[in-house]
DNA sequence: ATGAACCTTGCAGCAGCTACAAGGTCAAGA
DNA sequence: TCTTGACCTTGTAGCTGCTGCAAGGTTCAT
């Protein structure tokens, strides 16, 4: 196989797989008379396998251990699991942050009083919160300025 | 301020302040006798600010966006809700892709079966599935894509 | 023979910083 | 006064995981 027909079959680029090459994620392939990277069957469960992973979200360090440990039949699969699970993990913390987020931004949004950009409530929330002493916060809006491009 | 100062009072670091400055998100500070960027209080709300938007998650662009905006104090403020509801989207987006992931990364976990590689389940369900018969079964999440903040 | 559709290499770019290196400046202590 | 060390300056390269482009080579059909 080329690399164009292997790309089509694990649903990926040439650009993609000429770059998993060139940081060893694959192996060099062999190379036809007039220098076309000449895949086999073997190179192609590689990189299916490859991008199946990276489509869970492991990264390329990872996926290469993950290869890496498949290797050894005979290895205990304790190591796999361990991946899996810390990967896990920082999706885990990842939708955490995402949803705290979509709470404070929700919050911001909600106190849009569609008025003028003066009172707009949503910039006031990213204002640096100096001068909002015991006044309501409309007042000395000046405090940061924006000069133009 | 220095830039050190200044950076101390937002939160952030020398090398950032200067990429603000040098991308244009930052106006280019007064200096001093010594050729030190030299900063006024204006300058820290902004950068303030654009630290804030950044923690929330806002891009570069839409924080210049939100600057910009932020200067034109008779303009309706719809665009800033309308910047703000966009990236609330965005940020519901990921939420969702992201729990698709963990229940797929939990059902790979929850099949391991603590024997060898060999017979490693969660290698298994990452493998080309060439010898799955005629299900298709190849679905994968929604591409989403990793990234810092 | 010619043209399209592939392939080759190498390099630049995306976001949003971060981390150097090699030198300049400044305030404090001996 | 001199020296130390903590800052500052510029410029450049690196990080992740690709993606795109340019300039040229190959293959195959017509």
């Amino acid at each position: 196989m080329n690399i164009g027909e292997i790309a089509r079959m694990a649903n990926t680029k040439p650009e993609t797989i000429r770059y998993y090459e060139r940081i060893g994620l694959l192996p060099t392939p062999a190379r036809t008379a007039g220098n076309y990277r000449d895949y086999s069957v073997q190179d192609l469960n590689r990189l299916t396998f490859a991008r199946r992973a990276r489509d869970l979200g492991f990264s390329i360090d990872q996926v290469r251990t993950l290869l890496d440990l498949g290797a050894n039949r005979d290895h205990s699969c304790a190591s796999v699991d361990a991946i899996a699970r810390e990967h896990l993990g920082e999706v885990k913390r990842k939708i955490a942050d995402l949803a705290a987020l979509r709470r404070e931004l929700e919050a911001l949004i909600s106190q849009c009083r569609h008025g003028t950009i003066a009172e707009c409530r949503i910039l006031e929330a990213l204002k640096p919160n100096q001068d909002i002493p015991r006044q309501a916060r409309g007042r000395k809006p000046a405090a940061w300025r924006a000069e133009s491009t």
